[in-house]
DNA sequence: TGTTTTTTATTTACAGTGTAAATATACATA
DNA sequence: TATGTATATTTACACTGTAAATAAAAAACA
């Protein structure tokens, strides 16, 4: 017998795949996503799999990108969920809650994205950039805002060279410099909110610092107090 | 034939297995570290290194062990190679720099220790602290330094609650807020430059941010002038 | 309806991994 | 010299991703 008779396997079988493996990934950890481990679940063989995903690296991508829109979705609902003129500082700070937030409810999935868990996986740039940048649109678009108020302190901020934005934002203008500065300032708020979120995640905070959550209030707090002026 | 005759297999076996394990790691990644792959390189079998190491855990530990070591070392001999009194701020600007040059030269090894690059590896935490801990001696040395002469500004840091530090820091009395306020300080600067650090080695900088030295360096200075008074 | 084509799964197979168990040999010691 | 221990090998098992051949269900067309 090669075929099993069609027993109702619902045409979305990629969905339940990806959801196998994001069972497997909330269990266990990314690096011990399985082909065979996921087909065991599903009761079928795991050879079945590859009509749907070209190979192992396939399906990691495409869960990676649904995590990317997860988290930029999470950080946009929280930006947006506090709208009007005079409400920018607390969108700032909803957002960065949220950064946390969902990292602490999605661990697995944090370092998916941020680490190196699967071996041998060499994550493909350019087809994860659109989601890369949309999930950190919602930091952009808020200091964005802030900036045009005139409450940015553009003071110092390292501007990256105009060539090298060539081809990755066509919005951009040449020598707009106010995205670029936008931009730096997102990437040094981003890489800040990225170092706490992921050592605590990963549990490297000794033990004397584990209030990770009044280590992060801090840590939004001062950030605004570095860029924003008259904060 | 079950053993070949001793032919000078130094007795520093286990040194050369992990100068092979540290090898592979340089050429291709942590996540492909295999014990078939050095014994392989070896010209042994791989049950042979069982001799030595109980399981591939045991190795990566020890290989996580060196690297932390390695990148403590790094760290103090940068800051120890400006003495003095007077030259504070030059020591904390010293370690700063040493940890991303550090970083940038070993990127695989530091992923070793800040990532989860091996399948199924659960770093030993207790196994761990002492190098973890001596790997942000520098840091907090010098922020003890300056803390001494009364330039830091203690305002608003989160300390953590006494009782977590039990067992954890012997020679630190109850109650000492000095000691929990450098400490946290450390935390706050190291979670700064493991952001930035962690981000550029693993390319997840946007390729408009790709300075990343100018960002670190500015990093560096904000750092500064947010804790230490009259920077 | 009957025939052909396509889709989707299976089986089989291969090379790779960590590691447990049994075995054999070199070396050190009694 | 005989014995015991240390250190290696061989063999084996369960696991991984994935390529190739195969078979049957479903769809398209006559």
């Amino acid at each position: 017998m090669a075929r099993p008779t069609k027993q109702q396997q619902q045409a979305n079988l990629p969905e339940i795949i990806k959801d196998a493996a994001w069972k497997q990934i909330t269990g266990s950890g990314a690096s011990s996503l399985s082909l065979r481990g996921i087909a065991r679940e599903l009761g079928i063989t795991a050879p079945a799999i590859y009509n749907y995903f070209p190979d192992r690296d396939a399906l990691v991508t495409t869960l990676i990108i649904d995590a990317y829109a997860s988290f930029g979705d999470r950080q946009l609902d929280a930006m947006n969920s506090i709208p009007g003129p005079g409400k920018e500082l607390d969108r700032l700070r909803a957002t960065g809650l949220a950064y946390r937030a969902w990292a602490l409810e999605h661990p697995h999935r944090y370092m998916l994205i941020f680490g190196n868990p699967v071996p041998g996986y060499v994550p493909p740039m350019q087809e994860l950039m659109p989601v890369m940048m949309r999930s950190i649109s919602a930091l952009t678009g808020i200091i964005g805002e802030i900036y045009a108020l005139g409450l940015i302190n553009p003071h110092g901020i390292p501007l990256p060279k105009v060539e090298t934005t060539q081809g990755f934002c066509d919005t951009m203008a040449k020598g707009d410099e106010t995205m670029l500065t936008v931009l730096s300032i997102a990437m040094l708020i981003w890489s800040r909110v990225h170092g706490l979120v992921s050592l605590e995640i990963t549990g490297k905070l000794p033990p004397f610092a584990h209030d990770g959550a009044a280590l992060y209030e801090f840590e939004l707090e001062s950030i605004a107090r570095q860029f924003i002026c008259l904060y």
